[in-house]
DNA sequence: TGTACATCAGTGAACGCGCGTTCACTGATGTAC
DNA sequence: TGTACATCAGTGAACGCGCGTTCACTGATGTAC
């Protein structure tokens, strides 16, 4: 394994609760600079954040639920991440086109946290896994919604399901995310070829 | 872990070859049955097969390429599938359709396989990965012809790339694919419905 | 102001486990003479 | 036709490893009196 970090100064009595996010850092980082889920083990996890392995479990109650306290973060930072990159596009249409493009960047600039969050074995979200209540809906209603502003605006056509519509936008994109992390070698296009020929498709495909 | 097989008999000399094809079906069957990758162990596919680990060792270098070779019949499969579910479809854009159709149910009957293809990790191929070469490519140099075709036929505008109009109909079908597998307790709506849609809204958006 | 003590954050060592792989071997069988 | 032997398929036991988790503990620190 790597040198042993640092060790971390304990933290102040009442102020335990420090360290519940500084593992969620440690593990975030992890998993970006390995770039394999498999290394970031519970050992490595503490000791990229100074402490002890058994540390973790004042904090959470299984290395499943950290994992997943990493992916709900970043559910909520895509949400985050497509309603600014259509901020300020008044044509509905070219704000779909932002999402979907700002989606690819946002997968392909962490691939490993995409491939958890959306290529991964179902069993690794807990057992309460909730898709109401998780982050990442409010990123799947919002973009519904920008869904449904499109089709008000006569964008899109008025006789399509804006649920089935987004989710159709949502697997193209995710389509070439994915695509492009789990299969490097292939000679792909480049990747604006590629999510522009998307865009386009989609909504001509999709206008009246 | 299970109860032991039944003990396999040894082969005959000169057969030795023959427990290279009963480790490939023991490893896909164990892929299927218990549905999850981590349980596909060396010691799980002897066990299945009927022999003793180190057996294994006889006919592949290491579990890796023992893996690889599971999904390389796939991808000879998943191309056969789809030749044959356009078979005799005069409309080169309805013969599309079908291979789109064909290409989401393929990766739903062998959810499992269909990951280790296409979600899993890039490291779980041999380094030798070829993709000029893998049986995979003749799916999809197949396909860019089927898109070829209706180019040809006027079905889709001639200004496209096929090999960029190929990837996205890949993209699109892969997308509602994965999705599906990996966030199986997400509301979808019925899969017809989905695969309807991005079948339209392809077609539409591309032709002439 | 001093001190005993409860509380709290965190630890060191160990647990049992299953993993991929190696090594020296066994015993059946085809072949050469 | 009989037999010695090389070859071949396959094995049993063990290797070292890293894993997630548990348990009894330590020692600092805030608080009550």
């Amino acid at each position: 394994m790597t040198p042993a970090e640092v060790k971390r100064a304990r933290a102040r009595r009442g102020d335990g609760q420090l360290l519940h996010a500084e593992l969620l850092d440690a593990a975030e980082r992890l998993l970006i600079e390995t770039g394999d889920p498999d290394r970031v083990s519970v050992r490595a996890i503490a000791d990229a954040a100074g402490v002890s392995p058994p540390s973790i479990y004042l904090h959470f109650p299984d290395k499943e639920t950290l994992l997943f306290a990493v992916s709900a973060r970043q559910f909520a930072a895509i949400d985050a991440r497509l309603e600014r990159s259509a901020e300020g596009i008044a044509d509905p249409a070219e704000a779909l086109r932002a999402r979907g493009r700002a989606y690819v960047c946002f997968g392909l600039e962490r691939p490993e946290h995409y491939r958890i969050l959306l290529m991964g074995k179902a069993t690794n979200k807990p057992e309460s896994f909730d898709p109401e209540q998780i982050p990442g809906s409010s990123a799947f209603t919002n973009f519904v919604a920008a869904v449904q502003r499109a089709i008000d605006a006569g964008a899109l056509r008025a006789d399509l399901d804006p649920v089935v519509t987004a989710i159709g936008f949502w697997a193209t994109f995710h389509g070439i995310t994915s695509l492009l992390i789990a299969i490097p070698d292939f000679p792909w296009p480049e990747v604006d070829r590629l999510v522009d020929h998307a865009c386009e498709t989609q909504l001509r495909g999709l206008r009246p």
